[in-house]
DNA sequence: ATAATGACGACTC
DNA sequence: CGAGTCGCCATTA
């Protein structure tokens, strides 16, 4: 690829300065954006919208930016849970875990006997085929067999 | 620029 | 099933 009229460099130059720059310019507004999308009376864990966000790889960034909201934001940030329906809140606030449940069992959200979200009944159902899963090592191993 | 941290995820014991 | 450990990546100090 030889000539690039300049004109579109410019275009061009914007678009690889957003995908050169890691993320601090949308990374954390796309996280929220995902977050937003989540239905009522659903949830999704943090990798489901670490995938979304297009962070794949990168299912503590979610948590952080999480943990970064401001109260009062738009962001419904108590649908979103760990991994196994599992309120991870706790680990910070133990509060803010109760708060979580009981906004979602507000909306119909049941929990399991552990205090888990029954996955299985309210997973944010878009997400399970965006997010789907990485090859495991032990399934690559079993792949190159 | 390097080091430490984290509302995770998955594996192993 | 619970606790401990490693890996991943971005943000913060």
């Amino acid at each position: 690829m030889a000539s690039r009229k300049p004109v579109k460099k410019r275009a061009a130059t914007r678009r690889v300065r957003e995908a050169a720059l890691p993320a601090s310019n949308s990374s954390y507004p796309r996280i929220y954006a995902a977050v937003r999308r989540i239905p009522r009376g659903k949830v999704a864990t943090y990798g489901q919208i670490a995938a979304l966000a297009g962070l794949p790889h990168a299912p503590r960034v979610p948590g952080y930016a999480l943990h970064a909201l401001p109260p009062g934001s738009p962001v419904p940030w108590h649908r979103v849970v760990a991994a196994g329906g599992k309120l991870s809140l706790g680990r910070l606030s133990l509060d803010g875990a109760t708060t979580q449940r009981l906004r979602l069992e507000h909306e119909g959200v049941a929990f399991d006997g552990r205090g888990c979200v029954v996955l299985a009944k309210h997973q944010w159902a878009v997400a399970a085929r965006a997010v789907q899963s990485r090859p495991r090592a032990r399934d690559l191993d079993a792949d190159l067999d």
